[in-house]
RNA sequence: GGGCGAUUGGCGCAGCGGUAGCGCAGAUGCCUUACACGCAUAAGGUCGGGGGUUCAAAUCCCUCAUCGCCCACCA
């Protein structure tokens, strides 16, 4: 309570740093400032090269999660940077209508009702996906707010809105005139719950423990005595549908056989035995029944031969009306049956255990149905071909590297993609038939009746596949195809793609072919960062089943959107996953509070500051210049890397291992010395203001709070356009002499902070200190000792290349410097000799190895010459310590 | 059946060819007037096993093991 009396009286800040307070008046200020928009508020320097991320759009169905988080988070920081480097930015936002997703998700809501889509007709269902959108969508662009993104909000975009429509048509009559689109009666993945086709990255394959059931196919008329034969099968249900039965051409046991007619069971029909290449001998009986209708290697095997393709499932799996008795039957119940009553007829050989993989549906996990119907088809191999060639020449990089080759792996093995979705919800095929005279086509206009013959025409009542509009995306946000897109060179290509790895195929792949194919071969963006994948703190996949999944936006609240932000970067390293655990946030919510605190400290000592630039009067102003300067060199050199981890640690060090922990503890003393405090003061400002600067893309909020506070000359209204701090702008505070000079600063204050401890004396307690060092080591403390004397609470300080240590003291030894602490009465000596004694074991240990090098024939021949060096140092650095160690047991006596 | 990733102090992770670092937890002492979401000090690891390359390997290569992903039409 007392507290915030004294804080009121410094700098109005409360010493603990509240964002829920921040947050949302700041976002606030942002957007009024327009420094969302491409000229940032009028602050963006035309000249400079556009920067440009397209965010990948969230599922209207849902609302952000971590993955979300951190992508958004990842996003946000380089467009921020880039804005702060003075770029034309723009982060195109929006959100996507997914297709199924949403579909379900209304067609659940209408269950509640008791209601099935059927019932409220196709218009009525979408407008109520619409309502849906409209909620939901809402949520997702508040998140992103709360999370403190910096997105271009008023262009807006969305995947089912009118212009994307237009994008749509022109890229599906496009492909359809050129015939990469197609119309075809294939086999499909079908899912029976969902009842539409699924593209073939859509299927997720699950390992199950299944059966192989040796069903015996009797033979028409006996071979050789030869009665039956046996095929193996892991979906005996089908054979209702079976026009053949297959065998190796080269396999001797059934060699006779080819040409027969076996006696399909239950069904009693005769159908063929054939040969295929596609047999495999060694496995099952090395016997294939073939069903053409219900798995795609029967259907080619079927096509080679000439069978019948017989569908026996209707579109929600029950067997149809070719299934005889079994008619009406769900699928696994079909199954049952069917094996009591081979059982029965004897026809069941027997049964083995057999894992193998099945498909589900990744939108509601149910089982795919392998599946005969007509479809559309996007001919990829023509489109892949250029999407391969600009990853492999460079002109798209994956980050991490290694994902190129998985997206190698899928573009060279890639297959027609079935576009066609037999739902409500997306954009429809716009291709018109007239059943009267045969007439159809794709336009891009609709019409009501047949150019040729004048009759009443329908269009078809397929949707496409939410990917294939999606794909669109990093083009079709920007106006095309209409007459904006031609300033293109604004934003097109775009720098980043920042995004899961899950999606790699589905979108990623997809966004470089179609972005080339109608962007005159120009890649959608350059550079792609796949981010690793946030699991729950034991390493499952975050899910609403497991219900391990966490909201961002709760993080926000106990942790503010800059821990929650920080705390993620910092894990960002190139590694796949990320167990995340809520706690490990706590470090950067403190680390925010740090900062928060650092400020407090130099807004509550400003008494007669008049601004100016930096003065390195000392040593430690110049030591702290040189490494914020190393500061920013760091973060240059990583550009192109995208180790944001690395970054977040650079920053996070500076900040609290050495502004807090020594520069500002080294100004306390010399704010209140009429001479020096002005410099100290305007030092601080501004490593502040820089340091704030280079924070600002990882934790916007606070460095923007702090930042307004401090009191610069000539600031802009924001941080968010003011200039980024490069190295170059820095450079010539480097200065290794003082980085060294501090350095010995530092070593005398921990060895007495050591000794201290070592012998439990408080810190009020005044010392005397001796410290032996070389001339220009004393030089430099002697510089300095205003500075020892207050942080370590040294009363007699003496700095001389001769000093002796005095007989009651306790010494440390470092490679530099001998500090020997005054301890009358205090000292142990036993204790001192034992230390010294561990001390200089070390050393010798570290003697012996540097004497082995060194004495290494081929060490000294093929070692880089400043490799070398460096071990001669090390090792007279070791034998002078190791001496001075020794002296020093034998003085104990 | 292929491919990828992980394996470093109790836990979570950096380091990726020159004698092991960070955060958290734990230990000890401190309300040192920016901060107890803090300060200080100390302790803790033969870098999964084995082999190889090299003057030198946590770091490169091979192999094995465990865990986890992805791709694949063997019924």
């Amino acid at each position: 309570m007392s507290d915030k009396q004294v804080v009121q009286s410094k700098a109005g800040m409360p010493k603990t740093y509240d964002p829920s307070e921040i947050e949302g008046r700041i976002f606030d200020t942002w957007y009024a400032g327009g420094y969302f928009s491409r000229d940032a508020g009028g602050y963006a320097n035309p000249d400079l090269d556009p920067y440009t991320i397209v965010i990948p759009p969230p599922n209207v169905t849902g609302t952000l999660h971590m993955g979300h988080a951190l992508n958004d988070t990842i996003q946000d920081t380089l467009i921020r940077k880039a804005r702060m480097q003075g770029h034309p930015t723009r982060w195109i936002v929006g959100t996507d209508h997914a297709g199924i997703a949403t579909q379900n998700k209304v067609e659940q809501k209408l269950a509640k009702e008791g209601k099935t889509r059927f019932d409220v007709g196709r218009e009525g269902f979408i407008d109520e996906c619409w309502k849906w959108r409209d909620e939901y969508g809402s949520t997702i662009i508040e998140q992103l707010k709360g999370m403190g993104c910096s997105c271009d909000y008023d262009n807006e975009q969305f995947t089912m809105a009118d212009g994307y429509a237009k994008a749509i048509r022109r890229v599906f009559c496009d492909w359809y005139k050129s015939g990469l689109v197609y119309r075809g009666n294939r086999i499909i993945n079908w899912c029976p719950r969902c009842t539409t086709a699924l593209a073939d990255d859509e299927v997720e394959h699950e390992d199950e423990a299944g059966h192989l059931w040796h069903i015996r196919y009797p033979l028409v008329e006996p071979v050789d005595g030869l009665e039956y034969i046996i095929v193996a099968t892991t979906r005996p249900e089908t054979m209702l549908g079976d026009t053949g039965v297959a065998v190796h051409p080269d396999d001797d046991r059934y060699k006779d056989l080819v040409g027969k007619m076996v006696v399909l069971p239950l069904v009693n029909k005769e159908i063929p035995v054939f040969a295929d290449d596609y047999v495999d001998p060694s496995f099952g009986t090395g016997c294939v029944k073939v069903t053409p209708a219900h798995d795609p290697n029967d259907f080619e095997m079927g096509e080679r031969h000439n069978l019948e393709k017989i569908n026996i499932f209707t579109e929600d799996a029950h067997v149809n009306s070719n299934g005889g008795k079994y008619e009406g039957l769900e699928r696994y119940e079909a199954r049952e049956a069917v094996i009591a009553d081979l059982e029965e007829l004897g026809l069941l050989d027997h049964i083995e255990d057999h894992d193998h993989a099945v498909g589900h549906c990744y939108r509601c996990h149910s089982v795919i149905e392998p599946w005969l119907s007509d479809q559309w088809f996007v001919s990829m191999k023509p489109l892949a071909i250029p999407a391969i060639e600009a990853v492999r020449d460079g002109r798209v990089t994956f980050s991490p590297k290694r994902w190129e080759n998985v997206y190698f792996q899928w573009m060279e093995n890639i297959r027609d993609w079935c576009i066609s979705r037999q739902l409500w919800w997306g954009h429809r095929i716009p291709v018109f038939y007239c059943d009267e005279c045969g007439w159809m086509d794709a336009l891009e206009e609709d019409v009501d009746t047949c150019p040729v013959c004048g009759a009443k025409v329908r269009q078809d009542e397929d949707v496409l596949d939410t990917w294939f509009s999606s794909q669109l995306w990093p083009f079709a946000t920007f106006g095309w195809p209409d007459e904006g897109f031609e300033h293109r060179e604004d934003f097109y290509p775009t720098q980043v793609l920042s995004t899961a790895r899950d999606i790699i195929f589905l979108w990623v792949a997809r966004m470089i072919m179609s972005s080339m194919h109608f962007c005159d071969g120009d890649v959608p963006f350059t550079d792609v960062i796949i981010h690793p994948t946030v699991l729950d703190k034991i390493g499952r996949r975050m899910s609403k089943s497991l219900g391990n999944g966490i909201d961002p936006l709760d993080l926000i609240k106990d942790y503010g959107a800059d821990g929650m932000r920080f705390g993620l970067l910092l894990q960002v390293t190139g590694t796949q996953d990320m167990k995340f655990d809520e706690k490990k946030l706590e470090g950067s919510r403190n680390f925010a509070t740090k900062i928060w605190n650092a400020a407090r400290f130099v807004l509550g000592n400003l008494e007669g500051y008049v601004p100016g630039g930096p003065e390195a009067l000392t040593d430690a102003d110049k030591w702290i210049l040189s490494r914020l300067a190393g500061l920013a060199k760091r973060l240059d050199e990583q550009k192109d890397g995208y180790d944001f981890a690395g970054s977040a640690h650079a920053l996070y060090e500076f900040f609290w291992n050495e502004l807090c922990d020594w520069y500002l503890e080294f100004s306390k003393g010399r704010l209140r010395e009429e001479d020096t405090r002005l410099a100290t003061q305007r030092n601080l400002i501004f490593v502040i203001d820089q340091a704030l600067r280079m924070l600002h893309p990882m934790m916007p909020f606070i460095t923007e709070e702090i930042w307004q506070k401090l009191p610069l000359q000539d600031k802009g209204p924001s941080i968010m356009v003011a200039q980024w701090p490069s190295f170059a702008s820095l450079e010539r505070f480097v200065d290794d002499e003082a980085e060294r000079s501090v350095e010995l600063v530092r070593q005398v204050i921990a060895s007495v902070r050591s000794v201290r401890s070592r012998y439990q004396i408080g810190n009020k307690v005044g010392l005397e200190v001796m410290v032996k060092a070389d001339e220009d080591a004393c030089a430099s403390l002697e510089a300095q000792r205003d500075l020892i004397a207050k942080m370590a609470n040294v009363e007699h300080l003496t700095i001389a290349p001769s000093a002796e240590k005095p007989k009651a003291s306790s010494a440390m030894i470092t490679d530099d410097l001998e500090i020997f602490v005054v301890l009358e009465g205090l000292v142990d000596f036993e204790a001192e000799r034992t230390r010294l004694s561990k001390e200089r074991d070390k050393l010798l240990k570290e003697k012996e190895k540097l004497d082995r090098k060194l004495s290494n024939e081929g060490f000294l021949a093929k070692a880089a010459p400043e490799v070398i060096a460096k071990s001669r140092e090390d090792l007279e650095s070791a034998e002078s310590s190791i001496a001075r160690i020794e002296n020093q047991i034998s003085e104990l006596g």
